[in-house]
DNA sequence: ACTGAAATCGCGTCAAC
DNA sequence: GTTGACGCGATTTCAGT
């Protein structure tokens, strides 16, 4: 899917993109100081590569009424191992689960959810979340204050 | 900065820029059943409000040589309370350090990192997070697996 | 006031050098 | 890797409701 190394000026292309995903292609020639066609080119070559996967708009969750986030851990029982599939299936079908990671560590998987208020966080996690057969544990940590905003990743 | 009501075509468009954020402002009209300066007087309305907060293109970490997720607890020490805005600062610095939130439960911070290998993680915290002042105890959950790549916000 | 039609201008994109 | 050309899309203006 990729393997060919990226250059200086891929870099620069990728910082900028992730800070500005909309910006036109020759305001971003002109900031990696390429030519309109071969920045074009450039790009395009990145995302038929899979090193840029796509665009984003950013929404202010508290927009859509979401002003809760969370981290969940979850555990799976020892019995339901089989079923691990199915149960991630089922995780992520939740659309208020954002993100689903497996880790190392004292849990089987770590999510990130949003939900409008402490009360349907409640919700989820027992009405939903705790519902799922052979899901063994979850426990939640409120995001209070959110000190760094997703940042892009360093290109160095 | 916000606080007037999305109707169901605000909705629309958050999906469609949450799905594509490049996508053009006729095809966006298009599928949002808008005529074009309707669709772009809403779209700009968003962004001013800042219900959009930015456009960015999603860069495989991979490809990036960023071959490591992980996210990192960190607690501050009681002796050091009184620093804590100053340590969130120097934890910000971090070019790895995407994420930081503030979160209820066991630990203060919840920090989503990324790093080359495992001995670069290993570097980062125990060489830089861990020599900070007043940070306690740093723990990492590595990312195994991703089960869910990270979602649109619902937008109900 | 709000909508959409039309008009303009600049950009994306391709082809040829 | 660059220049030039073409057509489409972004953005504004304006007239009609």
């Amino acid at each position: 899917m990729e393997s060919a190394k990226l250059d200086a000026i891929d870099c620069k292309i990728l910082e900028v993109l992730q800070r500005d995903g909309r910006i036109s292609n020759v305001d971003l020639a002109a900031e990696v100081q390429l030519s309109a066609p071969q920045c074009f080119r450039r790009v395009r070559a990145l995302e038929e590569r899979g090193v840029v996967r796509g665009y984003r708009a950013l929404v202010q969750p508290a927009a859509l009424d979401l002003g809760v986030t969370a981290f969940v851990s979850v555990n799976i029982a020892a019995e339901a191992f089989e079923r691990v599939r199915d149960i991630e299936g089922l995780l992520r079908d939740q659309p208020e689960v954002l993100e689903i990671h497996t880790v190392s560590g004292d849990c089987d998987y770590l999510l990130k959810v949003v939900a409008r208020d402490l009360r349907s966080l409640s919700q989820l996690l027992t009405d939903r979340l705790m519902q799922i057969k052979g899901v063994a544990d979850v426990r939640s940590m409120v995001c209070l204050e959110e000190v760094k905003a997703p940042a892009a990743l360093p290109v160095r």
